[in-house]
DNA sequence: TGCTGTAGGTTTGTCGACAATCCGATGATT
DNA sequence: AATCATCGGATTGTCGACAAACCTACAGCA
């Protein structure tokens, strides 16, 4: 009815071909700021011209903008009226809520991984324990850097074990949430040294497929990783975003400025 | 420190005034064509044709396009490249997941319900017992337009009432991808006399403050949602997103180049 | 001294236009 | 008869430009 390939050409086909994969400017542009605010290099409250950042990418303001709202609407960027674009500051309100909510989707990540048939399950708990290696190798390092992308890749990982497109969208958003945090909170990155320790607990618990212990003790990670955040007095940045997010009091729009990412 | 208000002007600050609310072009052009595909005007798989609708909104395809963009991070829309927008239509797999990931979520909002001071449940309470009134009106005057409407008025009031603000977000969103599903598996409304029901026993569980009771009557009603929605032959209608989509085989990579980005 | 009003410079929001690409159909070829 | 090639129409992606709005600073006025 719909379907738009002739039986016959169907019949000849033979093996099986990956689309090209060609993605489109939008995408990249997206990816790119996204890829700097992970990085820091977009720190929170960093006010971003587009005419600059068109310039640096490459873009005309065009694409850019387009680019931006959909950023926006991940809850990265804040983008009040004509007042420019910038990365969000997280608040310790934030924090909370967006550890609150990981606690609610991860914990219930691990029942659904525990449903899988065990030949899928064996390959995650293989990433999931190259990710912890990672974390301890950079660990013995003192890599904070290191640490904290093996973190954001443990929790990644384990955000495409639940098999539901959508929540692993949400898992993916939350983890760069969870590192504006960091941006927001700290002045720099920190060693944990009790990170990859509970990371190795949470892991034993999947592979020993006791759902309720996993769901224990991935929450009392999230609890402790709230403390963490909130232990340390507030940086005294600026906090562009507040003051250009003042018009707007409880709950804004995303959008706002970024700074500087690498050229194109 | 990073204030800018001078102290004097802050002293002499007497009453609290909400800041003036003013919406962009782009916030305007998405709401609007968010409430055009709950309405059912914009049913999934119609092609939006840019300079069409940018006329008819009277604005240019500037700012259009931006807000076409938050739309397909909030996954309402696929925008395949150089091949035009469209409204997303839902797979039953589709429906699966996100009646699954709303039923976590509903269940998690009961539980933070309860939480709430006594005051502020009451008001809540009100608040859902007037869409369950609306429901049961609508449904004795067979106005299944007006059934649907208020069974969205219903859960969004339920995820206003966890007081967090990405919740909310969420639930929002998977409510439109709800009614999406309804006209991507309809042709047309239906009428089900037992949701008025399945919500009046949720709101009595609530009520009582039975929050593990509320929480299987939700999850059952949800489950009962996805056998209503999926009980009907498929409707033989047109499915433009999956011509839009024929460029990808048949399963090959999930949505990758379709763009149903992540975000919310 | 402190607040109000005006001017300048800069950035955003919006629009119109151009070129590249894609869809569909028609006609050529084996 | 089926496949390939070409063409025309239509639409998208991108860019540059203009006007309005905003911020900063400075001067005027109680």
């Amino acid at each position: 009815m719909s379907d738009r390939r002739s039986g016959s050409l169907r019949s000849r086909q033979v093996g099986r071909l990956a689309p090209v994969r060609r993605t489109s400017t939008v995408d990249l542009i997206a990816d790119t700021i996204r890829t700097a605010i992970v990085d820091g290099a977009l720190p929170p409250g960093a006010p971003l011209g587009e005419a600059e950042i068109a310039y640096q990418l490459g873009v005309s303001r065009g694409p850019l903008r387009e680019a931006m709202q959909r950023l926006c609407a991940e809850g990265l960027l804040v983008i009040p009226r004509r007042r420019g674009m910038a990365v969000r500051t997280m608040t310790a309100e934030d924090v909370h809520d967006i550890h609150w909510l990981r606690a609610r989707i991860e914990t219930e990540l691990g029942r659904r991984f525990l449903d899988r048939p065990g030949e899928e399950r064996k390959a995650i708990l293989k990433d999931l324990s190259t990710e912890l290696k990672r974390m301890q190798k950079a660990l013995k390092a003192d890599d904070a850097r290191g640490l904290g992308d093996a973190y954001l890749d443990f929790h990644r990982v384990l955000g495409a074990a639940g098999s539901s497109t959508r929540m692993e969208r949400m898992v993916r958003t939350l983890l760069i949430e969870t590192r504006l945090c960091t941006f927001s909170m700290y002045e720099h990155f920190e060693i944990h040294r009790d990170l990859a320790e509970e990371h190795a607990a949470v892991f034993e618990a999947l592979h020993e497929g006791r759902g309720d212990r996993f769901a224990e003790l991935m929450e009392a990670h999230l609890r402790q990783e709230v403390g963490r955040l909130l232990a340390e007095p507030e940086a005294a940045r600026e906090d562009v975003t507040g003051r250009l997010l003042a018009e707007t009091p409880d709950e804004p729009q995303p959008l706002d400025r970024l700074d500087l990412p690498e050229g194109a």
